[in-house]
RNA sequence: GCCCGGGUGGCGUAACAGGUAGACGCGGCGGUCUUAAACACCGCUGUCCUUCGGGGCGUGGGGGUUCAAGUCCCUCCCCGGGCACCA
């Protein structure tokens, strides 16, 4: 009988949600394991990367719940945000509607992966049941004075009509839509992220990806320095930050950024035309265009003075836009000899070039010649007091001269040891209508207190129009009453999204606990999460707020209870709420396909019937007498493309030196990037190269598809898809499926034959076990395959005994299990096993079985495999060289030359020197 | 510019602690079955030479350490990602 994944897959579905069969309880005699997957966003359809991300990592807790683990695997949705809003102005549908149908469709479509998920504890954060708490949390902050209301400037999207986090900003434009962002001065909402700066640098005790913590480490940019107290000739003061406070007394000049505050006071009525003409201009910029940094450098003379406070040097002051009034305090001082920015703004300006620092090994420098700043190591010279102290490429303290510098001002009250990030502080208000409402109310006398009581109901918002926020004209929402009776008026935002999934692990605990946002009872067991997996994308977004939230969670206290609880149960709570998750990983991407198609135009030349081409170029819209050869690409291999033309197919050979040019990318490429072009393409609509999930499942069964994603690519690196590719998948799944379910006879039964049998499935275990635990899915199906393949020769030569047979077939099946779970429970029922597949413990290799008979001795000629010989185990030394003595084939090397020196590593390798 | 991650057959990838490069799969080639094709099954498949015993070369390029290097060191090139006039 043929496999119908079709029957199988429902069937067993249904079942295991009747018998709860995944409901997850809290058991204080058994060790508990929280896996957990990055939350979909409800877009309205699961695609492959839904797949990619969410079926290993069930196939991981399945794994985990064998080992022996009481494993809590939920699911849930991030459903507030801005498609939503944009349904509704494009198609006349509430948000709520079309994201609660969107949540509708997706979870039949999880549901048809099989995954192990207790759907019981299912969250949905745009659930008023949901959000009460976000809300509440929000509150919490506020009295914990982590929330906070400040003007800054602040980055507003005229395309979304909302204000963005820094986090959401890349390259000046907005990261969800690519649309330039502009900056406003606003009053907002802010989460003091920064205050956590340096806990969030340390990662010690968690085991998450060197690329995200290197992205989380780059993100904050801590910087070690001083704070200089440069005082003006007006009598003000203005607070610098530098990373280089030895080279003060090279400071020639000092720059202010346009916005400073300080610039009215200290510009003289002669430059005051000029100063405001050039802020305007500065204002007027894009902050794209503000970033570009081959830019020349502009600015303009305050005609004020400030005192530098190591020598009392009048330096004039000047205002210029690479100063940037987001970081440090938006005032500089300037040393041009060894800082280039301020190198290239005085040779512009013509200022002062003062060197400070002696090249090691090299001569003084002279400010009127040099050209470039020196930033390198040697010795302070013109510097009074530290005059002599080295340098080195040293940060911080760590660098003598330096650290010399902190001392002589800190003695002097001139400044500060300091530090600085380049992280700002989270801006959470959103001016849009499908979030959280920020439960805040203003008073009449201009004082702000927390809403009372909570949840804030989102109204039923009558107009969509993609103008302003519904909420900031809905009188009957804003209208209000404040703690003493009187009138007040509600805070019109909405919070960020990133802020509702920045908790949603501990309300998948108790999603419908109504006492507080989760219940400690349930938390005291399973928190921390012990493994996360998702997108690397979210380092700096989500990976980095929900690590801020629960730092924050727990300095406000929200976790008392849970320790209470914790103790009760004889569990240490010290350390268990400083971070969320202990471990994470991150899968890769899965592209879209490879596919040909792409117009080329070719110039080169025609050498033995083969077309020799010198330069190659990339472009749709090419006529077809753009070039000796035009027209579309077929087939690419390495050197090779096929290209077919009007009227016939030409190979075209691609030397080495060919020129490409391919779209997107500037100037004159070369063949690898063309290959990349072709080759790896991002799954998209408008690309057509989109696969469907559902189909595939209908096709080949979701247990392909699950096997499939996990053989084929490197699992933390993902790759383009190969549609071609799954047929290997699902023919592995039938071979299963016929080696489990029809019956083995046994012919002439050897003992050797059915011990290697059990040897390799032992091995099996130990190879399965060691990849799973990595998430290295892709080794642990190969080493499946393999034991397949073992199993099939088996059933040829029948020389297997019946016993060896099924001790192997229920491993497979087993080891199988957490991988494809259906059609393994199925195999595993019919034969005549009465309790599911997923509740049978993770088998353990028994050492004696897999012990290898006999290994292969390899041996080496002057480190060259020349023979290999089959040897004991537990060969010893001089039993192994004189093995490989004997080799006929090393007699006959031996003959060539004297032996020098043997190493000998039994059993595994003999290496002969001879000369 | 700085910081991560990469570069291995036609393709996806593998190689645990320096010790048999290419496991496993896709694709391709040949064969069996079939009226035929598909499926299925069997065999071959890095590359060049070969007297068919085997031998040379081969993990982006160059150099080094070592009895032995995909793996370690130096250097350069290329690809992907992150940050970026960050003081």
């Amino acid at each position: 009988m043929d496999y119908d994944h079709q029957k199988t897959e429902r069937e067993w579905q249904e079942r295991w949600e009747a018998e709860g069969l995944y409901r997850s309880v809290v058991d204080w005699d058994r060790p508990k394991h929280y896996a957990l997957t990055m939350l979909p966003y409800p877009s309205g359809d699961l695609h492959m990367g839904h797949w990619y991300a969410m079926t290993p990592s069930d196939a991981r807790a399945r794994y985990m719940r064998m080992k022996g683990f009481n494993v809590l695997f939920p699911m849930g949705f991030d459903a507030f945000g801005l498609p939503a809003e944009n349904a509704a102005v494009q198609r006349n549908i509430h948000p709520a509607e079309w994201t609660w149908s969107n949540i509708e469709r997706m979870r039949v479509q999880i549901r048809s992966m099989g995954a192990m998920i207790d759907w019981e504890r299912e969250a949905v954060s745009c659930d008023p049941e949901y959000y009460e708490w976000t809300e509440w949390l929000f509150r919490r902050f506020y009295e914990g004075g982590i929330a906070y209301r400040g003007e800054a400037i602040v980055n507003w999207s005229p395309t979304l009509q909302t204000v963005l986090a820094n986090e959401q900003v890349i390259d000046g434009k907005d990261e969800r839509t690519g649309q330039p962002v502009i900056q406003k001065k606003m009053e907002q909402w802010f989460f003091s992220i920064t205050d956590y700066a340096d806990e969030l640098l340390n990662f010690t005790g968690i085991d998450w990806p060197e690329p995200v913590k290197a992205m989380q480490t780059n993100w904050i940019g801590r910087s070690e320095g001083a704070e200089v107290i440069f005082e003006m000739e007006t009598g003000d003061e203005v607070p610098v930050f530098t990373t280089r406070p030895d080279t003060l007394w090279g400071a020639t000049f000092m720059v202010l950024a346009p916005e400073h505050p300080l610039v009215d006071t200290l510009m003289t009525e002669e430059h005051r035309v000029a100063v405001d003409e050039y802020r305007v201009a500065a204002a007027a910029q894009s902050e794209l265009e503000r970033m570009q940094t081959d830019k020349e450098k502009t600015g303009v003379f305050t005609g004020g003075y400030a005192i530098n406070p190591v020598n009392e040097q009048r330096i004039p002051v000047w205002v210029a836009d690479y100063v940037l009034l987001s970081y440090g305090s938006g005032a500089i001082m300037a040393v041009p000899a060894h800082d280039q920015r301020d190198f290239e703004f005085a040779r512009q300006f013509g200022l002062p070039i003062a060197p400070v620092i002696r090249p090691k090994g090299g001569d003084r420098l002279n400010g009127d010649t040099m050209e470039a700043a020196y930033i390198g190591p040697g010795t302070m010279v013109d510097s009074g007091p530290i005059d002599g102290v080295v340098t080195t490429d040293a940060k911080g303290r760590a660098n003598p001269s330096v650290a010399a510098a902190i001392d002589w001002l800190e003695e002097h009250g001139a400044g500060t040891e300091a530090i600085n990030y380049r992280m700002r502080d989270w801006l959470i208000s959103r001016q849009r209508y499908w979030g959280a409402p920020i439960p805040m109310i203003y008073r009449a006398d201009g004082t702000v207190e927390p809403a009372p009581d909570l949840p804030v109901l989102l109204p039923e918002a009558p107009e969509f129009t993609g103008g302003p926020s519904p909420l900031a004209t809905d009188e009957a929402f804003l209208a209000t009453v404040d703690s003493d009776g009187n009138p007040a008026r509600r805070d019109s935002d909405t919070l960020d999204t990133f802020m509702c999934s920045s908790w949603y692990p501990y309300r998948y605990l108790s999603p419908h606990y109504d006492a507080s946002a989760f219940d400690p009872d349930e938390a005291a067991y399973w928190l921390p999460v012990d493994t996360y997996t998702g997108g690397a994308e979210h380092a700096t977004m989500h990976l980095l707020y929900t690590r801020f939230f629960t730092k924050a969670m727990r300095d406000v206290g929200v976790f008392a209870d849970t320790e209470t609880a914790m103790r009760a149960h004889g569990r240490d709570p010290e350390g268990l709420f400083d971070e969320p998750m202990t471990q994470s990983r991150n899968q890769g991407q899965i592209l879209g396909e490879e596919r040909p198609g792409d117009r080329l135009v070719v110039a080169g030349e025609w050498v033995d019937g083969r077309f020799v081409a010198e330069s190659i170029r990339v472009d749709d819209h090419a006529a077809s007498d753009a070039g000796p050869v035009v027209g579309e690409l077929i087939r690419r291999t390495e050197r090779t493309l096929q290209v077919q033309t009007a009227d016939h197919m030409v190979t075209v050979e691609v030397p080495e030196d060919a020129e490409v040019e391919v779209p997107g990318i500037d100037g004159i490429n070369d063949v690898t990037q063309l290959r990349h072009y072709l080759e790896v393409q991002r799954m998209s609509k408008s690309k057509g190269n989109t696969v469907n999930p559902d189909e595939l499942v209908e096709r080949y069964g979701a247990d392909t598809v699950r096997l499939y994603l996990m053989f084929a690519f490197d699992w933390e690196k993902g790759g383009p898809w190969d549609s071609r590719g799954i047929s290997g998948a699902r023919r592995f799944i039938e071979d299963v499926w016929k080696i489990g379910t029809t019956e083995y006879e046994p012919g002439t039964v050897s003992a050797d034959a059915s011990l290697a049998l059990r040897r390799a499935a032992h091995q099996t275990i130990t190879k399965v076990d060691r990849d799973m635990e990595a998430f290295k899915w892709n080794t642990a199906i190969a080493a499946l395959m393999t034991l397949r393949n073992d199993l099939l020769e088996a059933r040829r030569t029948t020389a297997v005994s019946l016993e060896a047979w099924n001790e192997a077939v229920d491993l497979l099946l087993v080891l199988l299990a957490p991988i494809a779970p259906h059609v393994t429970e199925e195999i595993w029922s019919q034969r005549g096993n009465a309790e599911s597949i997923h509740l049978q413990s993770w088998p353990e290799a028994d050492p004696e079985v897999a012990a290898d008979q006999t290994v292969t001795l390899v041996v080496q000629v002057n480190g060259k495999v020349r023979d290999r010989v089959e040897v004991s185990p537990d060969i010893d030394e001089e039993t192994a060289i004189a093995a490989a003595m004997a080799s006929e084939r090393i007699q006959e090397w031996l003959t060539k030359g004297e032996v020098r020196k043997i190493i000998a590593r039994p059993p595994n390798l003999v290496n002969l020197v001879i000369n």
